[in-house]
DNA sequence: AATATAAAAGCACGAACGTTCGTATTCAAT
DNA sequence: ATTGAATACGAACGTTCGTGCTTTTATATT
């Protein structure tokens, strides 16, 4: 939510990006136009355009939206609990919520593969946002005392991973009662 | 590889579909334009519309060659092993290799996360690919004597589509030793 | 209330896309 | 050698995209 003191120009950004990344969700960042954008919110492509300068410069802040959601939706309520195995299972639960934060289904299960072969700032972008999300995860693994901490976060990313993606194509919930299984067998390993 | 005895129409067609996979790995199949494949292959834009006559035939059909080049690299080479344990061994073997027949990345984990919303023949064409995938990791699965085959396949797949996701972003190998040890862990559930 | 500034709109452009159409070339069968 | 079909080409279309320029409207400060 944008800070209600803000400026209205700010206000208006703020919530051209919320639906930027809704919309990426569905779209990707390169189906993501800005005629779309704009008649979505009711205003001119010209309008909108205004904010950013440059397409580049949109899909960039969407990132960045994104990633701020990510944060707010899955690490700050996590921690709450104490780092390590807490840390962890407080995680991977918000971790599978937030996949349902979208219309089209995780942003960067969208973004990721859509620009892992476009080299350049977005790219770079997204990319630092996921290597950030597993650097989180292999310290709290760490802290968890799991012997091969980079090998576990690599799987608790994969479950959620692929919970999104055979969701989105399959429709079928009960795909979450299989990640959830996955998931119980890595909390298996946890100490304690 | 197209049959030698095939019409000239029929060995073109063959060669802009193989072609078009290793693109579409990369651009995504709406990212796989006519103009570029076609400037690619050496020929004209209408030349090569003609093999098709719409875009959506290009992608159904480029959908059925990267199906044709998966169970010619994963299940047909792995038929050799009996049913259940081996098989999986072997599919799983040959399932990570086989990322690597792509200029961009698994053809699968670019074009699934871009259809998943977008209803339509191509969409349903990716998802029947991908879901007699699972069957059949379900149905080695379940011959391996594994007591829930269905979060197995699911675990299965999730190991090889994250390495492929990580891999693209990260650019280190390194990734594989961790799906690898991931896989590991699956076969240690195998029987005998 | 007046005025300066920020925000949004209107309009138009050049490029790229899928697609169509008419024509040229290749190839096989007579 | 002649014909007819299969294959490919080149130019053009209508549409959509990102972007720039100019004008109008809304906001905020004195």
């Amino acid at each position: 939510m944008a800070n209600a003191s803000a400026t209205k120009g700010e206000r208006t950004r703020a919530a051209i990006l919320d639906h930027a990344v809704d919309l990426a969700s569905v779209e990707g960042l390169e189906g993501l136009t800005i005629g779309r954008l704009a008649s979505d919110l009711g205003m001119s492509k010209s309008g909108l355009f205004r904010h950013f300068g440059s397409k580049q410069d949109l899909q960039l802040a969407t990132v960045g939206a994104a990633r701020a959601r990510f944060v707010a939706m899955v690490i700050e309520p996590a921690t709450a609990a104490p780092d390590g195995a807490p840390r962890l299972r407080a995680m991977a639960e918000h971790y599978l919520d937030y996949l349902h934060s979208f219309p089209g289904g995780c942003f960067w299960g969208a973004t990721a593969s859509e620009f892992d072969d476009r080299p350049g700032p977005v790219r770079d972008a997204i990319a630092a946002s996921l290597d950030a999300w597993m650097a989180e995860l292999v310290r709290q693994a760490t802290a968890a005392g799991i012997a091969d901490p980079d090998r576990y976060a690599f799987e608790l990313y994969a479950v959620v991973m692929a919970a999104n993606a055979r969701w989105r194509l399959t429709g079928d919930r009960r795909t979450f009662d299989l990640a959830r299984a996955a998931l119980a067998r890595l909390e298996a390993e946890l100490p304690g």
